[in-house]
DNA sequence: GAGTTCTTGTGACCTGCATCACGTACTCTA
DNA sequence: TAGAGTACGTGATGCAGGTCACAAGAACTC
């Protein structure tokens, strides 16, 4: 149960302040923790589960940020400034979390030095998150290029690490893909059957094979 | 002199420990404060004159987040993660500027929890903005409605906030307006070209002026 | 197992914009 | 005042990828 990580290193006392303001709760897939625009109500430390961020424009186009997974502190950019969430958040899986309300986070914060410090930590990573993103939004690699990164990526987290031929179960739907990297549907499909034909990448079922690393580093490199 | 404004609602003792680390600079037009991939070396607050921040790809595109202006802490996610510089900072006019060594800062955070505070807000802020970045840049929108949001938002800032036919003057090329909204500077040439022929801008000389805000506002905000 | 709904696969078509290749105009500076 | 450098203006061309339309699986009902 001590997922909530960036908190975990503190002084007992810290910690047992957290624990005193935290409200531990679970929420079934499918439910949306906040949404974009709206007021910060305060943070949530993801415990258990999958969380998917994304942003969407008024005609509806959905961008996915990231699939937060456990560990992750959830709204905290905005609980701190109190500007609206910036992003929307909604469980992909049965999720459990531990919410702390902004008034109580806030007076945690002026009490806790180092909980601030750790705060001004992790805000700084998601800063930097955020810079890598619009890096590659911004600098108009091809649909093909962001696809493949986002393959290597996902297979250097799922466990499969550094293997020569890395599988990984495709949890999202090509449209959901398509959102990931900021194209359409179809483009996604036929990336993918590209790719098959190439023989960079083979499907079994549900779960991907990548048959040609270096090949896919290649198109995610390079042009 | 009390530009540094992050800091200056601070109590007197972290205003004088502030003082105590901080080295008062120059730098003239088109120096580099630091480059992107570089280990931080500390933040560098700007008390005069104005940066521009960018990424660059390796084929030396060029994409320009912000110009930043007096007041503005540059590299501060940088020095309190550790990580690299995400992005690149260069003086656009000669400017002043008060640096702090990274060691010195972090060792200032610790002691002045207020300072730290502060710093979060200031590291919120940066994240909102990034997160705004990502919008514009991930909702596609074309290029034409990007230009015309900036025409907007310098216009909004640039003193002749809320009137009719707001003037500002163009202190950037339009190659540098093109990597400011990630397109190519024959595309921002054509731009204003339509923008004129249909009588919603004018120059005059290095000013434009903004004959149809309405007109604009559509343009920004519509498809 | 028949019907619905959600996901994939594919072809046809169209368009915004990058890119190339110029020509022109305006500043420097020597 | 000539020449170099830098910014701007504009046509021609090409293509990545968005959009539409429809077919075929797959996956949940009832």
């Amino acid at each position: 149960m001590r997922v909530d990580r960036i908190f975990c290193d503190l002084p007992t006392s810290a910690l047992q302040a957290f624990e005193n303001i935290k409200y531990a709760t679970a929420y079934p897939k499918g439910a949306v923790l906040f949404v974009e625009g709206q007021a910060p109500r305060g943070i949530f430390v993801l415990c258990k589960g999958r969380v998917k961020l994304s942003i969407c424009a008024t005609d509806g186009k959905t961008l996915i940020l990231k699939i937060a997974e456990p560990g992750e502190v959830l709204g905290l950019s905005a609980t701190v400034s109190g500007k609206p969430y910036e992003l929307t958040a909604e469980t992909i899986d049965p999720c459990q979390v531990n919410f702390v309300k902004r008034e109580d986070f806030l007076r945690f914060l002026k009490d806790q030095p180092d909980a601030c410090f750790k705060v001004a930590e992790q805000l700084s990573d998601k800063y930097n998150n955020a810079c890598h993103e619009v890096r590659s939004l911004g600098l108009s690699h091809s649909a093909g290029e962001k696809l493949a990164k986002l393959l290597l990526e996902w297979s250097s987290k799922n466990g499969e690490a550094a293997k020569q031929e890395p599988r990984l179960k495709m949890a999202l739907t090509h449209e959901e893909i398509a959102q990931m990297i900021g194209t359409s549907r179809e483009t996604v499909t036929r990336l993918f059957a590209d790719l098959k034909k190439r023989q960079i990448v083979q499907s079994k079922g549900s779960t991907l094979v990548i048959r040609n690393k270096a090949a896919l580093k290649l198109i995610a490199s390079n042009n």
